[in-house]
DNA sequence: CGTATTTGACCTGCGC
DNA sequence: GCGCAGGTCAAATACG
């Protein structure tokens, strides 16, 4: 599963926090409560020692806000910080029952709908499928590791890490070269499938049975999702453990590039790049690529399910679709806006990933003619605008540009809502948002009825 | 002293 | 085959 989040002075001493050097505390901006506070750039592991924030309220409050992002230079975030839902997560998730480690989204649309439709909506997707049994697997003590082809490749890679510790350092080396011919992912004895990385294309004949779970796997496993947002951290904080295992100068790019794997899990295959943008160095990029294999905690994921979706998308795209073609492979062949929220999400399929780029960072704007957009505070460090609006011009049928419905949206987004693996990232996308900015207020069930019937119209 | 980060070396894939 | 670029490893180093 993928999963992106907040933004925070995060783990790393990276070249981001070399920038700011001089900078003891990082500052970060608190969308719940907007109380400021100031965390201390260090490692993760040690800010939740101090961090009092369990009881029930806070849980709450914790969930699904993991994107703490600057939205726009609007915020004047520079003073603000926020709470880490990083440690906070990690803290009581081991207080929570199977159902609590249920992702909210899933929670929250199902109290409000209760339609077979968003019961659909949120079971046949990948994403929500791939979270359900994790959790599932969680609760019963057994880790049920993802049918990930990387998952191989990290088992694999240890169990010869392992064998070479035994026999030396000859036999290390060669059993360090086999894991990494093994590491390519299917390059040299495994499938082909990983190594190309071509998305499955209509029209040609359909693989049948374990050839086409292993082209999924693969492709989910190099499917990629990039946030752009903006942030003084050095990486964002997500509810995951991250730790770095490289740094590299990319080409056309004077910031360095980060590397990034999961250690929540054992061998988590779940890895992330972090990287300045070259024209906005105020813009953070973050590409997460692969599938958790162990539980998430609560902040973690939401935004999992919508970068697992995301990716899901972009493996289904391919596939048969309801919406006549919209996603397909010659749109991904090129970089794609997702119909209706050209803000929110460029889709492409180019060289050499397939990858989903959700931008976070275009400039706030009010809808005009609408005043029930559901933010907390529209002008406050509760905002989260343009993925938000986006998202609320889609299902409201709202546009900026004009008072009015904008049917040709209203028509598009039905569309792709009846595209599960579409229909369960806006699912998580909107979720988030509502958790991030209008809980506590009775707007956040009346929005995800209100996606529900949408989705049924 | 244990853990995380840094960084140079090494690998693969790709284009020429 | 060679060079380049992206990605990863692991020893050295830093840090708490």
């Amino acid at each position: 599963m993928l999963f992106f989040g907040s933004i925070n002075g995060g783990t790393s001493n990276n070249e981001g926090d070399k920038e700011n050097q001089g900078q003891d505390m990082v500052k970060e901006m608190d969308f719940l409560s907007g109380s400021t506070r100031s965390s201390s750039n260090n490692h993760h592991a040690s800010v939740d020692e101090n961090n009092d924030l369990d009881d029930d309220e806070h849980l709450q409050l914790q969930v699904g806000t993991g994107l703490n992002l600057q939205m726009g230079r609007d915020l004047g975030g520079a003073d603000k910080s926020m709470v880490d839902d990083e440690a906070l997560s990690r803290k009581s998730y081991n207080n929570l029952t199977i159902e609590d480690k249920l992702f909210n989204n899933k929670e929250a649309i199902e109290e409000a709908g209760k339609s077979h439709r968003m019961r659909q909506f949120l079971g046949l997707g990948d994403a929500a499928h791939q979270v359900s049994s994790i959790d599932e697997g969680d609760g019963d003590g057994e880790e049920e590791s993802m049918p990930n082809s990387c998952d191989n490749y990290s088992n694999s890679n240890e169990e010869h890490s392992n064998k070479s510790d035994e026999r030396g350092d000859h036999s290390a080396k060669m059993a360090r070269k086999e894991a990494l011919l093994e590491r390519s992912w299917g390059s040299k004895n495994t499938t082909s499938t990983s190594s190309n990385m071509q998305m499955p294309r209509v029209g040609v004949q359909a693989p049948t049975g374990e050839a086409v779970e292993q082209s999924h796997e693969a492709t989910m496993r190099r499917a990629r999702v990039s946030v752009r947002a903006r942030s003084e951290a050095s990486m964002i904080s997500d509810g995951c453990q991250w730790r770095k295992y490289g740094q590299k100068m990319a080409k056309g790019n004077p910031c360095p590039r980060a590397y990034y794997r999961c250690t929540m899990g054992t061998a988590c295959p779940v890895r992330k790049q972090v990287q300045r943008c070259a024209e906005d160095r105020s813009i953070l990029i973050t590409t997460y690529e692969g599938q958790h294999n162990h539980p998430l905690p609560n902040a973690a994921v939401t935004m999992a399910t919508t970068t697992s979706a995301a990716a899901s998308m972009l493996v289904s795209g391919s596939m048969s679709s309801p919406m006549g073609g919209l996603i397909n492979p010659p749109i991904f062949s090129q970089p794609t806006t997702l119909p209706g929220l050209p803000s929110l999400a460029t889709i492409s399929a180019s060289a050499p990933f397939p990858t989903i780029t959700l931008d976070l960072t275009r400039p706030h704007q009010h809808p005009q003619g609408n005043t029930n957009m559901p933010v907390g505070n529209l002008d406050g460090p509760g905002l989260v605008g343009p993925m938000q609006q986006a998202l609320w011009q889609a299902l409201c049928g709202v546009d900026s540009a004009q008072v009015g419905p904008n049917k040709d949206a209203i028509s598009m987004i039905k569309a792709a809502l009846t595209e599960p693996s579409i229909a369960t990232a806006l699912a998580a996308a909107i979720s988030s948002i509502m958790k991030g900015n209008v809980d506590g207020s009775e707007n956040a069930n009346d929005k995800n009825l209100g996606l529900s019937n949408f989705v049924g119209n």
